[in-house]
DNA sequence: TAAATAAATGAAAATGGTTTTCATTAACAG
DNA sequence: CTGTTAATGAAAACCATTTTCATTTATTTA
């Protein structure tokens, strides 16, 4: 049965139409790759999962879709340190919880969290303010992340 | 004239001894250009410096050595997000200031601060504290790093 | 001090994620 | 439906970094 909101075009398309770009089928499925997941993907995941709908999508398409996709900010690209851009939906239609990562840097996990948010927040606010005096230096962005061993590394193997 | 403690072995001797790694000429030219230095070297830059004095040492040495380095907790590798990883000695003979970076995302230019270190390495204490029992994942390592625009990139061009 | 040995090195090739090129296809305005 | 132009796929290029392998060199041993 389909829910009551499937008769509406998915929410993004406002802003594909509003900057002038098209929709496509390749932009959908990977969009819908991205908002069916909570994982942390590579491009080359995304390519191998959009593969098995749509066959003829290549991986130059995901590079450049992803790319527009982090400049229009509906994405965010991650850096965990294995040598591949991560890619994560910023926020759905409900909105998303801030959140930052804790890398283990064994299997390479990758675990959200979103305690201690606040405080750290609070902190960013106060050093952006005080590094943005000091230095003169117009701060638009931030990184926090842990790096670290998780439970199952921990155990065995 | 000669300093007072030319006589003596550069502080680094011991550290490679101790670990059973010979002293060679590319490793001391390295270790030499990294000392002399208060920017982020590129692989490459240290390979230009190096090859000045020493035009038979290559990149793959330069590669090799700054990958030890890192081991030994020497030197830090550091990402700045302009596609190629950078190096910075860890700490002098006399020791050095724990310092985070504020990155230029307009001209790359990397500003380390030492600033608000204090409230942050205490919000950092207290989050690896909560996290690591939170999800028991066992914290090593953090990064901070914040991004925005430099006074001279605001200004002209 | 000279020979032995194992680590370190240089040059060239390989790797691998990402980007560019260019001819073709498809979205969508009219 | 048709023309315009953005979007696409395949292949090649890119580029920082790593690997391979034969040679050199720092250190050990005799």
């Amino acid at each position: 049965m389909r829910g009551r909101f499937d008769f509406y075009p998915p929410w993004w398309h406002g802003r594909f139409k509003g900057c002038g770009y098209r929709i496509t089928v390749a932009r959908q499925a990977i969009l819908e790759i991205l908002s069916k997941t909570t994982e942390h993907l590579s491009a080359e995941d995304i390519f191998l999962a959009v593969h098995k709908k749509c066959p003829n999508i290549g991986l130059t398409t995901v590079y450049r879709t992803l790319d527009l996709l982090v400049q229009m900010g509906l994405i965010y690209k991650h850096d965990f340190g294995d040598g591949r851009a991560r890619y994560e939906l910023a926020e759905g239609p409900k909105g998303k919880l801030h959140h930052h990562h804790l890398v283990c840097t064994k299997c390479g996990r990758v675990i959200d969290y979103t305690d201690f948010i606040d405080q750290e927040i609070e902190l960013l606010k106060q050093t952006e303010k005080g590094l943005s005096k000091k230095f003169n230096f117009k701060i638009t962005n931030h990184l926090i992340q842990f790096y670290g061993i998780c439970e199952q590394c921990q155990k065995g193997n």
